[in-house]
DNA sequence: AATTTTTACGAAAACGTTTTCGTGTTGATA
DNA sequence: TATCAACACGAAAACGTTTTCGTAAAAATT
């Protein structure tokens, strides 16, 4: 590592004052032309740039914020944060994004080394490992030492910060509701574990369109998919025993995508004997066949929201900030894994 | 924002010096047991935690990386980044990404955001406009202030900074020499535009594998893709007019799902009709019909080593520091877009 | 010629931390 | 009772910057 050129080390070179040189680099008036010209071009010449570690000690803030998010090869996140990016650089605020790889561990750490005078605010969604713990101490201390918090899609319900959720009753309603009205009768769900807090909602909307269109729940079409074991052997006990749905709604695009090509390898087609839809803004559902209905996330407005919260809070002046949580609309999708319509009410 | 406690604060509060209370928290013999016993006490009541803004510019480092890649909502880039975010946190380092957005000017303000003092060390991958206008004065100037730099896959030839690289030009003779030895003796490439610097390696290698197999190289079968254009009408070139090819190879895997799609709505079946390999590491070839045979780039791998570079460069004491390329080796994926290999070679 | 204003610069504080080097007070030792 | 070590703490420098205030000299005004 070379040394870096500092105030002090151009003060000497001339022979001057510290405080010279600085106002000879913001063109002060009170520094003589000659001077100004002489400074300004030595600094020019070695580059230099003032050290913006001494900047932020000196104005209190890093024009920084941190995001922490369980899993980057997650199409879902990664728009969230191009939209937290993009509002941001408009702020003038950089991001800083860190991974928590759905450990608790990590999250915890991430959190702490964020939190000490790196950043100016946080986004955060919390990790599977963090939620299934359901310890939240962290975030607590965190909001104790006065850093801004925004968390998003999977929050906690017990801290008290700033939330954008994704309106995931809503949208599990939708496309359930879809599949209904599209004439399915035997509707199943492919789900995560119950302590993924966006899955719940998920599953209580699906339970909400059936119990809404009188349809009895059938406790053996509801699957909680085990990340740790193979998705495709979980999936097969849907079409043994002759008594396939005709419909299902996944959580998410991979259960969705792999649903189809189980219910495949079993001689079922997508659309015309089982009509899927997942829920995700992924890429993977335009590239499957039959591409794939999906709820659509709009995760890019969810990082903008989010961003829009945080952003409010560090500029709020009042000791007690009002928090507020913000709920994103979902919508469908149609692509080509369920059927046209049969007009009613969609 | 709540006002944060400081040192400062504490040793007011006690009516001592601010280094009694930073040694007291240091558990030092110097101080009485009374006394380190109730400043912790009370530290650790207010939640006190050092400011590492201050604790950087004391240290002269900050522990930190910066990331700069072109887009987040690529598979390939977030699988890099996984690589490097092990391997730094491992060794005491945090992460921070930023995006260009394959823009020029983000990736020189996102640099320059960067090269203040902000992070100890910079690992890029070039964006496509900064390829396109040829100028990288941004990475000479981050040079001169001494700040270490690794670019990893899109590298720039003119800077004497550590590399990282597929062997993209290998990937491209293995996949082409796959379809040749499957029976293939009209085979496209879908390329990028010529600035993409590994575009162009995938194509060099495509020319060598042909030319290394006497099978002349037809110009009409060569499309650069316009990523401003819908890629759908770019493609329908090559299956009209009675010469549709029978292998393809893309140098991405957006460009190889639609390559596919695009030959089924013109009745062509993959592999019978034609084969595909795409170039990635992502996630859609496994999902789409029929699956689809790559070049896996390792992108974890380029991440670690980029990584392991960096770090390299950072604790190196040399004033001149030799730098290092680094070749990661790419091989094929084999599924379900390419025929089962007659022997041969491989 | 005496006074005021302008010019051109320096000193010092502030941000929050760590660490080295005092230094005054005890208590023990010769 | 001198001398010395041990103890417990404080002062100050250092990291790099900005900014307020002070001030000597020069220039302009009366």
């Amino acid at each position: 590592m070379k040394q870096k050129i500092t105030l002090k080390k151009i003060a000497k070179e001339f022979g001057v004052s510290i405080s010279t040189v600085s106002k000879a680099l913001k063109d002060s008036h009170e520094i003589s032309s000659e001077l100004k010209d002489k400074i300004q071009a030595f600094a020019k010449y070695y580059h230099y740039k003032p050290n913006s570690l001494a900047l932020n000690l000196r104005n209190q803030n890093t024009k920084t914020i941190g995001v922490i998010i369980p899993e980057i090869v997650h199409h879902f996140f990664t728009t969230v944060i191009t939209g937290i990016e993009k509002l941001a650089n408009e702020k003038g605020y950089n991001v800083m994004i860190c991974l928590s790889n759905e450990s608790f561990e990590k999250e915890v750490l991430n959190l702490q080394m964020l939190a000490n005078g790196v950043v100016d605010g946080i986004i955060v969604s919390v990790s599977k490992e963090t939620e299934e713990k359901d310890d939240y101490r962290h975030f607590t201390e965190l909001i104790n030492n006065g850093i801004p918090l925004v968390m998003f899609d999977r929050v906690v319900d017990e801290i008290n910060c700033s939330k954008v959720i994704a309106d995931d009753k809503g949208g599990a309603i939708l496309a359930t509701e879809q599949l209904i009205h599209s004439g399915c009768k035997s509707i199943a769900l492919l789900t995560t574990p119950d302590y993924v807090s966006v899955g719940n909602e998920r599953r209580e909307g699906y339970l909400k369109a059936l119990k809404d269109n009188n349809i009895e729940v059938n406790p053996e079409l509801i699957i909680k998919i085990d990340d740790k074991i193979t998705i495709d052997e979980q999936l097969s006990i849907l079409f043994e025993g002759g008594k396939a749905p005709d419909g299902i709604f996944a959580v998410n695009e991979i259960y969705a995508a792999t649903v189809m090509k189980v219910a495949n390898e079993y001689g079922f087609n997508v659309p015309e004997d089982i009509e899927v839809i997942g829920f995700t803004d992924g890429l993977i559902s335009e590239f499957t066949t039959p591409s794939l209905t999906t709820v659509a996330q709009h995760g890019r407005a969810m990082g903008r929201k989010s961003f829009e919260l945080l952003l409010d809070e560090i500029d709020s002046q009042e000791v007690e900030y009002q928090h507020k949580t913000n709920l994103i609309k979902t919508d469908l999708t149609i692509r080509n894994s369920t059927k046209k319509a049969q007009g009613q009410n969609l």
